[in-house]
RNA sequence: GCGAGUGUGGCGAAAUUGGCAGACGCACUAGACUUAGGAUCUAGCGCCUUACGGCAUGGGGGUUCAAGUCCCUUCACUCGCACCA
């Protein structure tokens, strides 16, 4: 039993004193930069799922350093967004306030778990010191006109009167008061993404990311490739559609497009049942946000009547229609119809009574759709019922035809994305302000440069004004300003940016956190080079490192930051669920406060546990009895003191299982299986409590391989023991190839493939000599006698198989 | 529906990538020391069988001398996206 309390308490102490873990930029050792997300700090203080990645990566970087890199290991806050402005309102403190509170509570937790992260770089996204820097990256965007404003469809609550998020507008109702969520209409900031799909595509060839996290990558991007082809309305006019199953082009019985689209506005004019048309459009902006799976069992929609749509291959008319499973925001906006080859257009055609024409033979059209998933994998689906393609197989048509209506110059080849631009306004008081302003006779004016930070009022209301606009707007004094063109009146954009701005260059801040001249300057980033290792929530492995990594290369084709990709590995860990496996919440009751367990078992247990759980990708859940299992492994630790004898050397018993913990650790924790790791070194522990006495280099090895996982405890005993330097300052211990093996092993004896007999032999001894040996167990001669040896396969320093009829 | 992942004792999990399935830990059982202790130590612990042995990695089939691992098929659960043409 050790005093973990006095022990750990005096050792972070130590390292604050000592500046132990602030990393020097431009040191001559080989850079290391080691991040974990930074958290937002609510008001429920940390998690033990923080504790868990931070625990990860604290090995890795402390592993790291005695391997003789120059580490960086910063922490930091991510401190804007909605909670803090809701604990804001609720409780009429500034959330800037609440903000400090929170931070204050965290650090003191992380400290008191003896993460070295190394503090003299810590910063909060809403120090204006950082977020000058992100408004005048916005401002950047802007000037290179990756910044516009355009009028988007938002989730709006009639009821309290204010714009939503998509996460408080889950299930088409306003999280707050219950009412249904309706679209409206709202001018909002702007980044052109889209532009950069290809290139965050590309980009994740020079990253090391996780093949799982690659296609989370690829697949928000969402690229389809296809064919867009005009379609020549009669009477005059023209539209486009955008499909990736040309070959089916013959079977259109109807086209259908989008009633939120352009399209249908150009076409109202000649539209003969404009109310019908119209009352279908308002229906969509209606229900567009509710419940969608409540509606995607029925395909509504209404004819365009007064025109007809012809089909450029074969010159069919055919009607055009309205339908809300178009979206107005993908492709072109409309849809070429296929009943026969798609499963949407097929019920489509059902629900409003439409021809479908079989055109790819091999399917059964009558109560579903034979569609494109199906049918490219059916080798003998020809075409039928489309003149001179007819008889060619799927494959061979889709590129003629193609090839057709290219020659014809009514289509091309295009590739179409999901990803959409990035919405870039939030109606909300706690988050950047975005520094333009929107003069009478300029139109949007970007703020100066040398002006910034535009910093948030102080103020006592942060509650949504009732037209939804940002509690900004009211601040009068605030929002009037002079245009910095023209002087003349002006007012400020009252919307701040999303909780995504400051987090999506945060890793490149930690290079260069104190500059004031510049985000970060390019000596200090071409220092760094890259996050090397970069761990965070499965849950941002897609969104949150999109942005980062599009903001990254915006910066990298302006020149401000020296590599396209400034991320090299992610890593995503599973979360820590409560004792009964659910996810913990106050609800359940089954959160577990990390203050508590560090008070009653010490950080360093907790820090064990934590590692020793499971798979560190997989979700685990909480057991106390699995926690008191790693507090008594280092109460063993502690114990074993009492047994050493000074030498410096390995004992005899104990020299080829050190080496071989030396090896397995290294690798464990370079490949994160910390959970493997922990187990070697108690298999170790094991080893070493089987002897009367070890060595003071036995003993000191085993808590220099454990001391990343628990720093305290192995410091204080290679201090009281005088074992060696600090760990923080120490070499990690390399191990000898040549002693990683035993002179003898078991070796395995089969017959047919079941264990008979199992004996210990020298590791030199030959094949020939292996398959005697198993021979001549008697064991095994029950099984071989009086029967035919066909075959004797010997693996070495494995197993002999003999096979027997 | 699409995509990804998981499935191994009572529980958390290992398995050198095709070579002794269940390392390590928890829980449990028995014992020791103790004048009861949520401490420590020793031993046991997948299932069936007194034993020899047999059966076991969600189910079924296959390849192989040998399969948790490879192939086919099927079921269950979890997560992400979801009318993307």
């Amino acid at each position: 039993m050790y005093n973990f309390n006095k022990i750990e308490k005096k050792w972070q102490k130590h390292w604050d004193d000592e500046h132990i873990f602030e990393a020097k930029n431009n040191d001559s050792r080989p850079p290391y930069y080691i991040l974990v997300e930074f958290p937002y700090p609510s008001g429920n203080g940390l998690h033990v799922g923080h504790v868990r990645s931070y625990t990860a990566q604290d090995a890795i970087a402390r592993m790291k350093r005695m391997q003789g890199y120059n580490v960086l290991y910063p922490m930091g806050w991510d401190a804007f967004g909605a909670p803090a402005e809701q604990y804001a309102i609720k409780n009429h403190i500034h959330p800037k306030d609440a903000v400090k509170e929170n931070i204050k509570t965290f650090k003191g937790q992380m400290k008191s778990l003896g993460f070295s992260f190394d503090w003299s770089r810590e910063f909060s996204t809403t120090d204006p010191e950082y977020y000058k820097w992100t408004q005048w990256q916005f401002l950047q965007f802007y000037k290179h006109g990756m910044a516009y404003k355009s009028k988007v469809p938002v989730n709006w609550c009639p009821t309290c009167k204010s714009v939503l998020s998509n996460e408080d507008a889950a299930g088409g109702v306003c999280e707050r008061c219950g009412s249904s969520v309706i679209q409206k209409e709202k001018s909002q900031w702007m980044l052109r993404m889209s532009d950069y799909a290809e290139d965050l595509l590309k980009g994740l060839d020079d990253t090391n990311f996780a093949s799982k996290v690659k296609l989370g990558q690829i697949n928000w991007i969402g690229k389809s490739t296809g064919v867009e082809v005009d379609i020549q309305i009669s009477g005059g006019g023209s539209f486009s559609i955008f499909t990736t199953c040309i070959e089916t082009i013959y079977g259109i019985t109807f086209f259908c497009i989008a009633p939120d689209g352009d399209l249908i506005k150009e076409l109202m004019p000649r539209v003969e049942n404009k109310e019908e048309v119209l009352n279908y459009i308002e229906e969509t902006k209606l229900k567009s946000n509710m419940d969608r799976t409540e509606l995607n069992k029925g395909k509504t929609g209404v004819e365009v009547k007064g025109i007809k749509a012809i089909n450029p291959v074969n010159g069919k008319e055919v009607p055009i229609f309205l339908g809300d499973f178009v979206l107005a925001s993908y492709g072109t906006g409309a849809v070429m119809a296929v009943p026969a080859h798609d499963q949407r257009d097929f019920e489509y055609a059902k629900a409003h009574n439409l021809d479908i024409i079989e055109v790819i033979t091999g399917g059964d059209i009558k109560n579903k759709a034979y569609e494109k998933y199906d049918y490219l994998e059916n080798k003998d689906a020809k075409l039928i019922n489309s003149s001179e393609f007819s008889g060619m197989s799927v494959i061979e048509a889709k590129e003629a035809i193609t090839k057709m209506l290219v020659d014809m110059k009514i289509a091309r080849i295009v590739s179409n994305y999901k990803m959409r631009d990035w919405i870039f306004s939030r109606q909300r008081f706690w988050g950047e302000p975005i520094p333009m302003i929107d003069c009478p006779k300029c139109g949007w004016v970007p703020m100066n440069e040398e002006d910034l930070p535009l910093l948030l009022p102080d103020v006592a209301e942060y509650e949504p004004t009732d037209n939804g606009e940002s509690p900004l707007s009211k601040i009068e004094d605030w929002v009037n300003c002079k245009c910095p063109k023209c002087g003349c009146d002006a007012k400020r954009e009252t919307d701040t940016m999303p909780n995504w701005a400051g987090s999506s260059w945060y890793f490149l801040r930690f290079m260069d956190p104190h500059n004031d001249k510049e985000f970060a300057s390019m000596s200090a980033m071409k220092y760094w080079n890259k996050v090397d290792w970069y761990n965070g929530g499965m849950e941002h492995t897609a969104r949150h490192l999109l942005y980062a990594r599009f903001w990254v290369q915006f910066l990298y084709n302006i020149g401000l930051v020296p590599n396209k990709e400034m991320i090299w590995t992610r890593v995503s860990h599973g979360m820590i669920l409560g004792e009964n496996n659910e996810k913990m919440s106050k609800s359940k009751g089954n959160v577990v406060n990390p203050d508590d367990i560090v008070k009653e078992y010490g950080a360093d247990a907790l820090r064990t546990y934590e590692m020793f759980i499971g798979d560190y990708e997989h979700d685990a859940a909480w057991s106390e009895n699995g926690l008191k299992g790693c507090k008594k492994f280092l109460d063993r630790v502690y114990r074993l003191k009492d047994r050493l004898i000074e030498k410096d050397e390995y004992s005899k018993e104990l020299e080829i299982s050190i080496n071989k913990t030396i090896k397995k650790v290294t690798d464990d924790l370079n490949s994160i299986k910390y959970n493997t790791a922990v187990s070697s070194l108690m298999i170790l522990l094991n080893e070493m409590e089987s002897l009367d006495k070890i060595t003071t280099k036995d003993y000191r090895t085993f808590l220099n391989l454990l001391n990343p996982i628990a720093p305290h405890i192995t410091e204080e005993l290679n201090e009281i023991l005088s074992l060696g330097d600090e760990f923080a300052k120490s070499k990690w211990p390399s191990y000898d190839p040549n002693k990683l093996e035993n002179d003898t092993y078991t070796m395995v004896v089969q017959v047919n493939g079941k264990v008979r007999g199992k004996i210990d032999v020298d590791s030199t001894v030959n094949e020939e000599e292996m398959k005697n040996l198993a021979l001549n167990i008697d064991n095994v001669k029950v099984f071989t006698d009086g029967k035919e040896i066909i075959n004797i396969i010997v693996i070495p320093k494995k197993i002999v198989n003999i096979v027997v009829k």
